[in-house]
DNA sequence: CTGTGGTCCTGTATGC
DNA sequence: TGCATACAGGACCACA
């Protein structure tokens, strides 16, 4: 499940192998590859170079230098995946991007995850992630003002790391990791938290992303990999998710998991008070 | 402002 | 062995 680690990581593989190349006519290949609200159809990209690719939280784009921007989400299964175009096609392709040295292939099993093209001037954020918050990894990501907007609410703290409008890139791991290396209980009322803990949670939690960022990211499966096709190590330091019943590394106690938000939650009885 | 539950989807794992 | 069901879950939406 790509969360913040694993999109910047497809962001930094895209970035380095795919500015300065230029469309051709993409092709949809399944209809679910394409965002319903994509103000025009893909085939728009034809000419337009690319410029840049950006990522807030889990959503990438793609700057053209024609006002145009290739928006994405990985879903569950996206994948952006380079190859030659003699390459046999995936089984999953969703989008193919013809551009002007190689292909640039949209694939996602479980359609999730989608793309779509929309108005974008350079160094603004496209209108479908207008209304996501800053990511931790972002130069303005202000901890203070979200230690507050988090400590003002009475709900549950995993379920408000999970809410991209309050603050973006952390999915179900990293957040039962995050919470996990702060010994907060995922079921702890946000406001009932001190300042010092927040801030805290918030600090760990861009730590082990930067961490599994770091080894490209957590793969359990194929169904994340980078742009070449490659997989990443950070599952290995995992410290609950995924380890229900084994010990847990810090107190020894099993690893609980629980049915919350709704998703599976891990986390240790003992030691996240 | 909240929470709940449904929706999209397919491959894998489990249960009988 | 084979079929049916559960599960994985990010984001969004309708509705209370």
């Amino acid at each position: 499940m790509p969360e913040l680690p694993e999109v910047e990581t497809v962001r930094l593989g895209l970035a380095k192998s795919i500015v300065g190349q230029v469309f051709k006519v993409p092709r949809l290949l399944h209809p679910r590859g394409l965002n319903p609200k994509s103000e025009v159809p893909v085939a728009a990209l034809a000419g337009a170079q690319i410029s840049s690719v950006h990522r807030r939280g889990k959503f990438l784009w793609i700057q053209t230098n024609e006002q145009l921007a290739l928006v994405a989400h990985l879903g569950m299964s996206g994948q952006f995946r380079i190859s030659q175009p003699e390459a046999h096609i995936h089984k999953h392709l969703r989008v193919l991007f013809p551009l002007s040295d190689f292909h640039l292939g949209f694939i996602d099993q479980r359609t999730f995850g989608w793309v779509s093209v929309g108005q974008a001037h350079g160094g603004q954020v496209p209108d479908l992630v207008s209304h996501i918050a800053l990511d931790p990894f972002d130069p303005n990501f202000a901890p203070k003002e979200v230690v507050k907007r988090i400590r003002a609410s009475n709900r549950e703290i995993k379920k408000i790391l999970l809410d991209q409008a309050i603050i973006s890139g952390i999915g179900n791991i990293y957040a039962d990791e995050s919470l996990w290396l702060a010994q907060i209980n995922p079921q702890t009322i946000a406001s009932a938290l001190s300042p010092k803990k927040v801030e805290r949670l918030l600090s760990l939690a861009t730590q082990v992303m930067a961490s599994a960022l770091a080894v490209g990211g957590t793969s359990f499966d194929e169904l994340y990999v980078n742009v070449n096709g490659e997989s990443g190590y950070f599952e290995r330091s995992l410290n609950v998710y995924g380890r229900e019943g084994q010990p847990c590394p810090r107190c020894s106690g099993p690893i609980s998991r629980i049915a919350f938000a709704n998703r599976s939650t891990h986390y240790c009885f003992s030691c996240q008070k």
